[in-house]
DNA sequence: TTGATTCGGAAATGATCATTTCCTATAAGG
DNA sequence: CCTTATAGGAAATGATCATTTCCGAATCAA
C-alpha cells in the first residue's frame, strides 16, 4: 500500500493527524539546510520535529520521503516570496536586484550559516539520489529560465543593455546566486552580501 | 600519543608503509567530493583505498583526521597548479581568466558532478565541526585575497578599469567560481562552463 | 454502538557505522 | 640476534542508524 501524499491527505475515516505539517516540514528544512542529509539523524528530526519516529514514518514514509517533501516545500515557499518581490519591483533590473537582494539576505548571519536546501542536496545527493538529482536540476533551471526572462524584460524596458546574451547573463546570475550561499555558509555579514548583491549588477551593463 | 601527520613521517623504526600516502589521499577526496563526509562510509573508504580499516586507522587516526588531510592536499594540489597557470599569464586580466577557465575546466562534466571538497566541506560540516569550518574559511579567504591581489595587479597595468573596488570585485569573482562548482554538480557541457567563465570577466570592466 | 481506519508513541529490530583488538610481518638500532 | 616500533589485516566491538512493531487513542461511516 501506497501512503497518500502528505499535502493530499484528505480527511477520511481514522485518528486526524494532531501536528502541522508544514510548520513540521519547516522544521525538517533547517534540519536538512545545516547538517545535510546524511548528517541528519533520524533521532535530530524527531527532536526537532516534536515527532516519535513512529508518527514521522506514518506521515512521510521514509528519511527520503521526508527529505523530498522539506525539499519541494523549501522551493515553493522560496518561489512564492520571490515571486511577491519580482512583481513589486517596476523595471526588469530592479527585480533582478530584488532576486540578488533575497540572496543577499538569505546568504548572511545565522540563516546564511544554515545554508540552502538545494545547494545541499546538490552537494550531498547529486552523485547518489537520481531522483534527488533531477530536482535540484529542475530548481536550477527553473531560476535560470526565470533569470532569463527578467534579463529579456529589462532590456525590453531599457534597464538593461540590449547588445547581452539574456540566456549567458542569467547563467552568470545564477552562479553568483549559488556562490552567495556557499560563501554565505562561512558566516558573513548582511552589509558584505548586499554589497555583492549591488556589484552584480554589473553584469547587466 | 599523537600519531605523526601523514607527511611528517620520517623513516624510524618499525615496518615501513607499503602504500602511498598521497595516491590513497587522491582517493580519499574523490570519495569525500562526491558522497559527502557523512554519506562516505568507511567501508567506501578502505575500497577505494585499497587498505583495511586497521591500516587506514593508523595512518590518519580516524574517519575525521583521513577528511582533514584529504582537505588539506586538496587545497594544496589545487592552488599549485592554480599559481602555475596564474604565472603563465601575462597579464592581471588574463591571469583572471586563467582562474575562470581553471575552475570551468574542472566544474563541467565528470570532474564536475565529483564537486569541491571545500564546497563540501561548507556544507556537510560549516555548523557541525568548528576546526573544518575554520579551514573551509581559511580556504575561501586565501583564494579572495589572491583574486584581490589580481584585480589590483590588473588595474596597475591597465587591463582591468581602475575606478574598480578591487576587494569587491574579489569577493564577486569568488562567488561566480563557488556557483560554478554549484552548478557544476548538476552535470554541464565543457562549452556551457566556459562560456561563463568569458561572461565574468565583464566584472573586470 | 460497532467496525474500519489512521494516529501517537514507546520499545524492539536488524543493519550499518566508526573504531578497536589482536596477531603476524617487517623494518631499524644496539 | 634481540628489542623496539610500526604496518597489514581479519575479526570483534559497541554505538548509532533507519525502520518496524505493537498497542492504546481518536475519528468516521454505518
Amino acid at each position: 500500500m501506497i501512503a497518500a501524499p502528505a499535502s493530499t491527505r484528505r480527511a477520511g475515516p481514522g485518528r486526524p493527524r494532531e501536528f502541522d505539517t508544514g510548520l513540521a516540514l519547516d522544521r525538517a528544512i533547517a534540519v536538512f539546510s545545516e547538517r545535510g542529509y546524511h548528517g541528519a539523524a533520524i533521532s535530530d528530526l524527531t527532536r526537532a520535529l516534536g515527532l516519535t519516529a513512529g508518527s514521522l514514518y506514518k506521515a512521510f514514509t521514509d528519511k527520503r520521503g521526508l527529505f523530498l517533501a522539506a525539499f519541494d516545500r523549501y522551493v515553493a515557499l522560496r518561489a512564492d516570496r520571490l515571486r511577491a518581490l519580482v512583481e513589486a519591483a517596476p523595471t526588469g533590473r530592479a527585480k533582478i536586484k530584488a532576486v540578488l537582494d533575497f540572496y543577499a539576505s538569505d546568504s548572511h548571519g545565522l540563516d546564511g550559516r544554515r545554508g540552502c536546501l538545494v545547494v545541499g542536496g546538490a552537494v550531498d545527493l547529486a552523485t547518489a539520489d537520481t531522483e534527488i538529482a533531477a530536482r535540484v536540476v529542475g530548481a536550477l533551471a527553473v531560476n535560470e529560465d526565470r533569470l532569463a526572462a527578467l534579463v529579456a524584460l529589462g532590456q525590453a524596458d531599457g534597464t538593461i543593455a540590449p547588445h547581452l546574451d539574456a540566456a549567458l547573463t542569467a547563467r552568470l546570475l545564477l552562479c553568483v546566486l549559488q556562490g552567495m550561499r556557499v560563501v554565505g555558509k562561512t558566516g558573513r555579514e548582511w552589509a558584505e552580501m548586499a554589497a555583492l548583491a549591488d556589484g552584480a549588477l554589473k553584469l547587466l551593463d
